[in-house]
DNA sequence: TCTGGGGTCCTAGGACCC
DNA sequence: TCTGGGGTCCTAGGACCC
């Protein structure tokens, strides 16, 4: 049976809702993302705007230089999310096989709905109208063998796009797309790639395996070499091997305060350990993210002879990595929080540690946890006891 | 008025063990 | 007295994606 993929994409997802929810933005330029003026990037916007040049990831302070007539709005992940699952129940009602990358975009394994839904142009239109009925939104469809090429193909006609790749077409594709538009290989690669006088995906494609990896490296060689080709399998069902979570914070303005820093990881820590125990998840290695004021990264981790058990304890774990990371002086942009290597279950409440203080601290975050979920808020007061450093 | 936040995956080096 | 090779775990940094 000739395999079939889908590649999905919701055209400017959060900027569409936005149009959706207001429509009287219809039309308009519409910018999701931090405010202009304060610090932050653009998180996606109208196609309107992009006429005017902005673009996701763009500083909020340069899209309203260049678009300042646009309107301004602030991410609801809520709602984004709530429409996201309907979009998501359209799909696994055409397809037993899904995989979601994003919240905007999925993977369908399409092999062998010919009888049910007709050839792959029909299936793709029939999706796309079932979408928009369901959700007001617009979608791109890529059609193509691979999971790999059908992402690319989604990306070839946008918005509102519904790209075939027929096989015996794949050759003659690849040799004209430009190289950005090969999943995987981002700005840095591209770099190097030109270092060695190569630009396109033609000249990828002509280029010894033995050279190519002497400019980017054993993997990234082997994986350009094959999706240059057609042949990578990259972005496709496998599931997700380690499992993290994390919560970050950039401050409006640089800071040297230890007690603003000491806040901000008091509250990441509970956000990050209040998530990873709403998801029944464990981890036994802490971490700490710090970016400094010339943006350059640093990061620190530890693995524990057993599982993070409390919020409180998470915080103390990320203080002692800040004493590591940092000399107390240099101004610092942003803090991170993080807990990696997940496992299910709950941190373990061996017998020695039953009359410490750490089980008990578990325990009433268990019970604040019931708490949330049922629908109420409990906060430590030290959150609310100094204003938020961000405002 | 430069550069968010949440992720995944890869690499390279060191420790440690057999 | 010149130093193998494989495997696993751990750490820090970085590329890439949406």
């Amino acid at each position: 049976m000739t395999p079939l993929f889908f590649h999905v994409d919701l055209d400017a997802f959060f900027a569409a809702v936005e149009q959706l929810d207001h429509p009287e933005w219809r039309g308009r330029p519409v910018i999701v993302g931090a405010e202009p003026g304060r610090r932050g990037v653009v998180a996606t916007c109208s196609y309107e705007a992009r006429s005017c040049g902005v673009r996701s990831g763009m500083p909020s302070s340069q899209a309203w230089k260049l678009c300042p007539h646009g309107v301004y709005a602030p991410p609801r992940f809520d709602r984004y999310s709530e429409v996201s699952q309907m979009f998501l129940r359209e799909l696994n009602s055409f397809s037993p096989r899904v995989h979601q990358a994003s919240i905007d975009e999925a993977y369908l394994d399409m092999t062998g709905t010919a009888n049910l839904f007709g050839n792959a142009r029909q299936a793709g239109q029939l999706l796309k109208d079932r979408v928009r009925a369901a959700t007001g939104l617009t979608i791109s469809v890529g059609a193509a063998p691979t999971a790999y090429l059908a992402k690319i193909a989604s990306d070839w006609q946008k918005p509102d796009g519904l790209f075939v790749l027929e096989a015996g077409q794949i050759d003659d594709f690849l040799e004209v797309l430009p190289l950005k538009k090969l999943h995987g290989c981002g700005e840095k690669t591209r770099e190097l790639l030109a270092s060695g006088g190569i630009r396109t995906v033609h000249d990828l494609r002509k280029t010894p395996l033995n050279v190519l990896e002497r400019l980017v490296g054993t993997g990234q060689a082997s994986f350009l070499s094959l999706a240059c080709r057609g042949e990578a399998e990259y972005g496709s069902f496998q599931p997700a091997k380690s499992h993290t979570v994390s919560a970050e914070t950039t401050f409006e303005e640089d800071t040297s305060n230890k007690e603003i820093l000491l806040d901000a990881l008091l509250r990441l820590a509970h956000e990050v350990m209040f998530r990873a125990r709403s998801e029944g998840l464990k981890s036994r290695t802490p971490s700490l993210k710090l970016r400094t004021q010339d943006f350059s990264t640093h990061s620190a981790q530890k693995t524990l002879p057993s599982p993070i058990a409390s919020m409180d304890e998470l915080f103390m774990q990320a203080r002692s990595l800040l004493t590591a990371l940092w000399n107390g002086h240099t101004p610092v942009r942003l803090v991170g929080v993080g807990l990696s290597s997940l496992e299910k279950g709950e941190p373990e409440e061996s017998p020695e540690l039953f009359e410490d203080k750490k089980l008990k601290q578990s325990q009433v975050e268990k019970a604040v946890l019931a708490l949330s979920q049922r629908g109420h808020t409990l906060n430590k007061a030290r959150i609310f006891k100094k204003n938020d450093p961000r405002r």
